[in-house]
DNA sequence: CGTGAATTTCTGTTTTTACTGAAACAACTG
DNA sequence: CAGTTGTTTCAGTAAAAACAGAAATTCACG
C-alpha cells in the first residue's frame, strides 16, 4: 500500500511521538497506519508500507494486541491474518489509559502499600511515612477517577468534559 | 545521607518506574529522594546517597529544573547549591502533567493542524481526513480539560474528584 | 501425513540512551 | 589575585532497546 503524503506524515509523526509516549516507533507507526487505513491490513502490507522487517511487524502487532489496540480478523478466502484497530479515538484513548494505568500505576500502588505495611516503617522519619501515605492516597484517588472515566461511554464523556470546560470558562470570565 | 530501608525502597522503585514514565532512572531517583527528604540537599549528598557519578547528578538536576520539579535554594553560611522539590503531591502532579502535555501533546496538535491546513489534504481519502480531524478535536478537548484541572487549587480538585467518584459510585449501585 | 504459505522465534547487529571520570570552568575566600 | 571549593561540560564507555534476517514453527489444505 502506498501512503499518500499527508497520511505518511501522520504515520511518521505518530511514530516519533511514540518514543516519547513510551512505545517504540514501529509499534506506534503500525497503530497509526491501522487507524488511518480504517480497514484490516495483513502483515505483509504493513511491512511494505512502512519499510521495516517482517519480523518487526510481527512483534509489534503482538505488542499492540497486548494493549488491546489491535485485533486479528480473517477475510473470507484469505488464509492470512489481518489486523485492525478501532477508528473511534475515544475508544482508543480508553484502551491506552487502561494499559498505562496497569503498567505504570498499579505496580507503584502495590509497592507503596507494601512499604506502609512493613513494620520497619516505624523506624522511618515521620515526614517520610507521611509523604508515602499521601502519595498512595493520591494514587488511589486517581485510580478511582480513571475507573469512572473508563466506564462512561465515549460520547457521554466527551459531552461532560466539553460542558465542564465551558462552565469553568464562564466562571473565569465572571470572576 | 544514609537512607533507611523503606525510603531506599521507595527511591529505587520510583527510579524503576521512571523508565516507564519516560524519565531516566537517575532523574526519577533524585526526585524521589528530594521528595522524601523534605529538605534541601546538596549535589554531593545526593551523589553519595544514590551512588552515581557527580556529573550524572548535575545533569539530572538540570533536567528536573527544566520540568520545574526542582529548584535551587541557598542555606546561609554554605556556598553550595542545595536543591528541593515540592512536598505537595498535588503540586507535583500538576507540574508533571504540564510538562508532559508540553512535550508529548502540543507538538502533535501542531502537526495535525499542519496536516489539515495543507492543500494536499484534498488528495487524501475522506476517511483519513475525517480521522485526522477527529483526532485533533479530541486532543484539543483534552488540552482544555487539562488546562482547567491545572488551574484549580489542589485541595479543590481533590474534593471535586472525590465527590464525583462517590456520586458515580452511588449511581451505579442504584442503576 | 506431506506440502507450502504464513507466522513467529531467535540470534546477532545497529542504534540510542544513560552514565562515568576527567578536564574545563566559575564563583567565592582570604 | 592565588588558592580553594563547587559546578558544568565533554568525550569516551557501558547498558539497553530496537531492529533485520535467517531459521524454526505452525497451520490450512489436499
Amino acid at each position: 500500500m502506498e501512503l499518500k503524503p499527508i497520511a505518511e506524515r501522520f504515520v511518521l509523526h505518530w511514530g516519533e511521538m511514540g518514543s516519547r509516549w513510551g512505545v517504540n516507533r514501529t509499534v506506534a507507526q503500525i497503530h497509526a497506519l491501522l487507524y488511518l487505513a480504517g480497514r484490516p491490513l495483513d502483515a505483509e502490507e504493513i511491512t511494505e508500507t512502512l519499510g521495516v522487517a517482517r519480523s518487526n511487524v510481527s512483534t509489534s502487532l503482538k505488542e499492540l494486541q497486548a494493549w488491546n489496540l489491535a485485533r486479528v480478523v480473517h477475510l473470507r478466502g484469505d488464509r492470512r491474518d489481518h489486523f485492525e484497530t478501532s477508528t473511534d479515538i475515544w475508544e482508543l484513548f480508553k484502551l491506552i489509559v487502561a494499559g498505562r494505568r496497569q503498567r505504570e500505576i498499579d505496580p507503584t500502588a502495590v509497592a507503596l502499600r507494601e512499604c506502609l505495611e512493613n513494620p520497619a516503617i516505624d523506624d522511618e522519619d515521620d515526614g517520610t511515612r507521611q509523604r508515602i501515605e499521601e502519595t498512595l492516597k493520591f494514587i488511589e484517588i486517581m485510580c478511582t477517577l480513571s475507573d469512572e472515566m473508563l466506564r462512561i461511554r465515549p460520547e457521554t464523556l466527551m459531552k461532560t468534559l466539553g460542558v465542564s470546560a465551558k462552565i469553568s470558562k464562564t466562571f473565569r470570565k465572571k470572576g
